[in-house]
RNA sequence: UGGCUUAUGGUGUAACUGGCAACACGUCUGAUUUUGGUUCAGAAGAGUCCAGGUUCGAGCCCUGGUAAGCCAACCA
């Protein structure tokens, strides 16, 4: 499939470039190397989506390389549930790699770099070595060590390796500059002694090397055009290319590495330390917990591939820091919801509904619609009797004339059913209702095609039938934080933010028995409420449904609801909103004009003085007066406003002392054009 | 007090070699609707961080500022 596109994002147009300047296509190559310490959560998902999208585009093979080198943190646990995600995220790498399966390659190009006299081993403490090193503004200074000769550094490196050391006591470093303004060329470390087993290699190495040696040279390793990572490894370009300089062969390709900007989405957090955090300490249920960003949360919370695509894909690729809002990776599963979800109803907050005027002990089965999105989806059957439940919300006593559902007195249509009028209600002793009494249009079944059936009523209901509903648990999800950038704060921890009304469990929702056969894999839109999946919790005789998202719900909206969330719409500023919408306009349209005056000459600059003037007849000095106030830079709005305000001065508007302060700022200005306009008024 | 990077509607991204700042989300109208959903039609909202400069013309080029992020782990 051919993607019409005609803008790229700047990584796709640095591949187009060097496309262009004569790198064969077949020579492209990318890798997505998560280090396997953790769950993959949606900023990962940018960076598999931009690495294997690059792939499918160019049809180029992409690794999957676990970059294990630090065996006291990674585990088999998260290698497993990786590969388990990119699959599910339908992606297919091309090799699945290992750094640690490089590590014999990089323990020899070590030695050589030793030889060369680039690296050395250091015995110092972890503390000397870093006030060595200086600060990001003095330069750092050698260590004892750093004048070894190559023949000790050998035997010294020979010692590690053979564990005659303890852990920590001698570090791999390279010799490079001490005094570089990057401190990661202060001599970076190669190689530590870590005595501990790793999850692939076993006990076959004590010591391990660090990301940077290893990363840069398995891309080299497996000939990676393109490495792709977030920006706060710009800094380590530099070492990268270091290294790289030190061991490349001119006939293999050279990789290069190319930074882009982590994607953050608000009220979350998005660190695997800080997720890891939520875990251990059981703010949440598991990496999985369906209110984690992870992919395996939403995976549970019932987001699909696809919808995780699309928001990468919506998201793009740039160089600066942002944070997306969530309010878009909602919009990405509704989307994909909405058309393959099936229509069912449950009533999560029951009232009692009795329908007097339908035979009592009678119970019919009706046809409801899978999807109406969907043609081709079908129909299943749904039990209908005079006993339902409706949701508690959708009653009202008495209610204005803007609320759609049941009232006394009014009809509403019961979604699939009979349109119904509202009777009666049933309270107990403290006010509360019971029971709501009402009678049905025994001719207006849905689907039966009488006259009555097709009536329009204001209002449509989902509901469930006592008798044949099924119970089930429903579990609504909040955001996990109530801050927008919970991480964002340096003098609070994130942790202080934590949403406690994040999970709403329903112990006792009523639902249509065809849900009693759900499985794992289905999508349901509850009707009028939202997108549900089946939890991993359920058992046949207990179903759990999570609430994916809800549906859009403008009548909400309108309710300024006391809800205690954090849903607080931002005031946004809405200039001129007090004047009317034809006079606004005029002005509006003068601005836009003028904006670019002075951009113009000739004929379409007469041209646009016209049209200012013209529009300046509908505009109010009320309106007008605001603009004199006009930055002096922005002299284009000034002749604009001159022009205008001459017209009003030849109908008839009063001088007052704003306007001729106005024109003798403009006799002043260096502008040509606004000095005879200010003259042209003078007269 | 050093270095690197970034700065465009509320949010996220576009804008080719300088040429009327575009798209999506969100917001607001209206129509349609057996989901207050969907769909459809429309609107509001940005002088492109600031100050200068070059140019007929600057978001883009030049100079100088400002702000934000990253950088001193034997983490990746």
């Amino acid at each position: 499939m051919i993607e019409e596109r005609d803008s790229h994002n700047f990584i796709e147009q640095i591949i187009v470039d060097d496309l262009a300047a004569g790198f064969s296509s077949d020579k492209l190559r990318f890798r997505f190397p998560p280090e396997p310490n953790g769950y993959l959560h949606i900023g990962h998902a940018a960076s598999i989506c931009l690495n294997f999208g690059l792939g499918e585009m160019y049809n180029a093979p992409v690794n999957l390389r676990f970059d294990d080198t630090n065996p006291a943190k990674e585990e088999q646990e998260y290698v497993d549930a990786i590969k388990n995600d990119i699959q599910w995220l339908g992606f297919q790498w091309a090799t699945e790699c290992y750094s640690s399966d490089y590590f014999q390659q990089l323990y020899d190009w070590a030695i050589q770099l030793i030889k060369d006299g680039k690296a050395y081993v250091d015995g110092q403490s972890a503390d000397v070595m870093a006030s060595q090193k200086g600060t990001p503004s003095t330069p750092g200074v050698a260590g004892p060590f750093r004048g070894a000769s190559v023949d000790e550094n050998l035997a010294l490196f020979a010692r590690m390796k053979a564990g005659e050391f303890e852990q920590g006591s001698y570090v791999l470093r390279a010799k490079i500059d001490m005094a570089s303004p990057n401190m990661l060329m202060r001599d970076p470390i190669l190689y530590r002694i870590v005595k501990r087993a790793h999850h692939r290699t076993g006990n076959d190495w004590c010591i391990y090397p660090m990301y940077d040696w290893t990363h840069g040279e398995s891309d080299y390793i497996e000939q990676i055009s393109h490495s792709l990572c977030t920006l706060e490894f710009k800094m380590h370009r530099e070492l990268y290319d270091w290294f790289l300089d030190q061991l490349y062969d001119p006939a293999l390709l050279r990789p290069k590495q190319r930074e882009f900007a982590r994607r953050n989405l608000s009220y979350t957090v998005m660190s695997k330390r800080k997720l890891l955090e939520l875990v251990e300490g059981k703010t949440v249920t598991g990496w999985d917990d369906p209110r984690m960003p992870t992919i395996s949360g939403l995976r549970r919370r019932g987001y699909t591939p696809d919808s995780i695509r699309k928001f990468s894909d919506l998201s793009g690729i740039s160089k600066r820091d942002s944070v997306t809002d969530v309010s878009l990776l909602e919009y990405c599963i509704r989307e994909d919801l909405n058309k393959s979800a099936t229509r069912v109803m449950a009533v999560l907050d029951p009232v009692k509904l009795v329908i007097t005027n339908y035979p009592s002990g009678k119970t019919e089965m009706l046809e409801a619609e899978n999807n109406p999105e969907d043609p081709n989806s079908g129909t299943h059957e749904l039990p209908f009797s005079g006993e339902l439940y409706i949701e508690r919300e959708d009653f009202k006593e008495d209610a204005g004339n803007k609320f759609f559902r049941l009232t006394l007195g009014n009809e509403v249509r019961l979604k699939s059913a009979y349109i119904i009028k509202g009777e009666s209600v049933v309270k107990d002793a403290s006010g509360n209702i019971t029971e709501i009494h009402c009678t049905a249009d025994l001719e207006s079944r849905s689907g039966s095609g009488t006259e009555a059936s097709t009536r329009k009523v204001k209002g449509t209901l989902h509901w469930v039938s006592i008798q044949h509903a099924i119970k089930a648990e429903v579990r609504e999800y909040d955001r996990l934080f109530l801050d927008e950038a919970p991480d964002s704060h340096e003098e609070k921890s994130f942790m202080q933010f934590i949403n406690p009304e994040s999970l709403k469990v329903i112990k006792e929702a009523y639902m249509e028995p065809f849900l009693k056969d759900a499985s794992l894999s289905d999508k349901f839109q509850f009707q009028r409420l939202g997108y549900f999946t089946l939890d991993k919790d359920s058992t046949s005789e207990n179903l759990v449904f999570n609430k994916t998202v809800g549906l859009r719900d403008s009548w909400a909206k309108q309710n300024p609801a006391p809800s205690p969330q954090a849903n607080q719409p931002k005031p946004q500023n809405n200039q001129g909103g007090g004047l009317p919408q034809g006079q606004r306009s005029a002005l509006n349209e003068i601005q836009k004009i003028a904006k670019k005056y002075t951009n113009l000459s000739g004929e379409k600059l007469a041209g646009a003085r016209a049209d200012i003037a013209k529009l300046a007849e509908e505009v109010s000095y009320e309106e007008l007066e605001p603009l004199f106030q006009t930055a002096a830079k922005k002299v284009g709005t000034r002749i604009g406003a001159m022009i205008a305000l001459s017209v009003l001065l030849n109908k008839g508007q009063d001088r007052n002392s704003e306007i001729e302060a106005f024109i003798s700022a403009g006799l002043a200005d260096e502008n040509e054009e606004l000095v005879n306009e200010a003259k042209g008024i003078k007269n």
